[in-house]
DNA sequence: GTCTATAATTTGATAGAC
DNA sequence: GTCTATCAAATTATAGAC
């Protein structure tokens, strides 16, 4: 156990941070304190805030996107959707913060260039992912309804997440996921 | 013109700055100078950032809320619907600029908890507004389907709204909004 | 790779003149 | 009501010892 170098040890604590109170709601002494360690060796390992916010976003992605496995499995699409679901669900209800992207997108236009442009990456590819996976959907026959049906569902699930964590009320999240 | 008071003006600036990069994102520096006056004459008008907050998102929730109109009005269900939707694409659209309550929502943990109470005042109303507006709805005959109905078209504008600006694409909240 | 020390800037907030 | 001046604390980031 505690395997993990130094900069994963970071990347998680800033990830913690980030999604409990958006990028600008996290310092480099915050998060340095909490991985037990001083703030100058923090930028050893990510030189700026913007590098280590770049960094956290695509690991976040990545983990996310692998986590739902092949969108062109075996899986019946009711199965790839219900995974899909219980992706988010597990970030609000087992990690207890809200979705990474979900946060930095809503302070998008305020946050350095790059960063914006990973947070904006969880949106392509968790819409794509979707689209893959609902194209054995009969119910969904061309291709744009596919895509509607794909960010209907992304942006319902952030939503919900959003009203949860404000409403302080988990339930809100599930009647809102299991309404599609 | 120019009969708001100083008072107001500051809460159009700070409204206006939440709405772009979060309760965290504005100070009062960057406030006064926006208003035209020094940091020292904001606290005079609002004590603490704190203060100025709850403020600035009752006033908010007031506007939006009243901007919707009586839910119990002559005006259809579908007509009650659009009306919504048209008050959450008016601040993406029009103002260019996020749901002041969305953004707050999801950084809500690390908001000082009278700024989040104010926030999370945002989505009770609305809920409670649609809740009211889709009584007459006979594809919704019992009150836990009307309030699953209305989280979920809040959950949906508000996420679409977040899409919307982090894949810089109008069209998104359009496809997502009329998706119901 | 981590530390101490520090620079340069920004933050929310206050005191007191006008 | 607004200002100047200031404070104490916090911010990102760097230099250089170990």
């Amino acid at each position: 156990m505690d395997r993990a170098g130094t900069a994963e040890k970071i990347l998680d604590v800033a990830e913690s941070l980030a999604r409990h109170g958006g990028y600008g709601g996290f310092s480099f002494r915050d998060l340095a304190s909490a991985v037990g360690i001083k703030s100058a060796s923090v930028h050893y390992h990510f030189p700026t805030k913007e590098a280590l916010g770049v960094a956290m976003t695509q690991r976040y992605n990545d983990r996310f996107l692998d986590s739902l496995g092949d969108p062109r499995d075996s899986r019946s699409v009711a199965e790839k959707r219900q995974a899909f679901i219980a992706g988010f669900r597990a970030a609000l209800v087992e990690e207890n913060l809200m979705c990474l992207c979900g946060v930095l997108g809503a302070e998008s236009a305020s946050l350095p260039q790059p960063v914006a442009a990973a947070a904006r990456g969880f949106f392509e590819r968790t819409r794509d992912w979707l689209l893959e996976a609902l194209e054995t959907d009969p119910a969904l026959g061309d291709a744009k309804a596919r895509e509607v049906a794909a960010l209907e569902l992304v942006a319902r699930l952030e939503g919900a997440m959003i009203m949860a964590q404000s409403l302080q009320d988990v339930s809100v999240f599930d009647r809102v996921a299991a309404s599609g």
